[in-house]
DNA sequence: GACAAAATATATCTAACTGTTATATATCGA
DNA sequence: TCGATATATAACAGTTAGATATATTTTGTC
């Protein structure tokens, strides 16, 4: 049985410095929309888990007005399996892109529909591709000195080579259902 | 709450025919790996509530040394409810691509470790590209005439055109690290 | 501009759902 | 022996949508 990806997913974060599940779900959402996703639902199990299995130590802030914050840090046993996990051969996991999905039965729906569709598509990704943009402007300009940083580099220029390629394709696909509507037309 | 994916994913299929959940299966590792997957698990299941709510009529084929195949065909109500759908503005589903995950942290293994892992992305997704470039000529050779070929073949655009960006990102990305490993060595 | 209402942010947690993995079952052909 | 054919399901992984409770920020109205 695989082990879950979420318990890495967490490791890896803490990695970075102690945080409570709140941090990490804001992380996920914040810097790494795109490419990973994780909910609460998974994210307090587990950390719960690690506390249990000393792969991180959990220490509570009490706050004013606010809940407390539960925070972990990773230990070196956690350090030592996410060293593990992140050398380990990484196998493809297919994602379930919903409109692409669509696009595969668009013969049951009009061309002006599919049309839509696509259109929908692709002002999600140029959106993300200019939030992309802003993000790493934002971080050479502040000269953020951390030394994840190269890392982080190769992540915004992965959102830049993906986005670009949805944003060409959907404006090659919209140009193919137009021509096909115009021939319907005659 | 939301509903299930997996049944408009059904029901999009039957919309090419009458088909079996083990055809099912198959047509979503064969032919949509790449932006969809489908598990038994989901798909036995919800075949057997779609006969329920007559969505689709089941019946039963007899083999010889084979089991039965159960052979679920689309009805006009599930025809009905797949294009209001497929019509239904759609939401991002962000996936979890583990080598970019990986990547994140990459801080906590050597430079060589973080190379091995973008190579072995770089060649699945060029053996993908390559199955695509496959598939495609054979569809224009065979011409293949069937009235989704429109559809389909804006999905192996889809392909192609992310399989690239993919390959080219990893390119650059390989470089990167190289001239870091160099740096780092002097 | 003043005031109230609504939305958002902080923070943890969980039930109910959706989706995946691995396996059981059984036969035929390579 | 392995893979294809074919259905089925238990155990696990992961998501969604809500409860809970308070502070701040935004928005709408007078």
């Amino acid at each position: 049985m695989k082990k879950s990806k979420t318990r890495f997913a967490v490791l890896g974060i803490l990695s970075y410095g102690p945080m409570s599940g709140y941090d990490i779900k804001k992380f996920y959402e914040q810097s790494v929309a795109g490419f990973w996703s994780e909910s609460y639902g998974q994210i307090y199990p587990i950390l719960k888990r690690l506390a249990e299995e000393e792969l991180a130590t959990k220490s509570v802030y009490k706050q004013e007005g606010k809940p407390d914050r539960h925070i972990y840090a990773l230990t070196d046993k956690g350090r030592q399996q996410l060293q593990q996990w992140l050398v380990e051969p990484t196998d493809r996991h297919i994602g379930r892109h919903e409109t692409l999905l669509k696009l595969m039965f668009g013969k049951q729906i009009s061309l002006a529909d599919n049309i839509l569709q696509i259109k929908h598509f692709q002002d999600r990704q140029m959106k993300d591709l200019k939030e992309i943009e802003t993000l790493k402007k934002r971080f050479e300009q502040e000269e953020v000195d951390d030394p994840n940083m190269p890392f982080w580099q190769l992540a915004f220029s992965y959102g830049e080579h993906v986005n670009r390629a949805y944003i060409n394709w959907a404006e090659e696909a919209l140009a193919s259902l137009r021509e096909m509507d115009t021939k319907r037309r005659r």
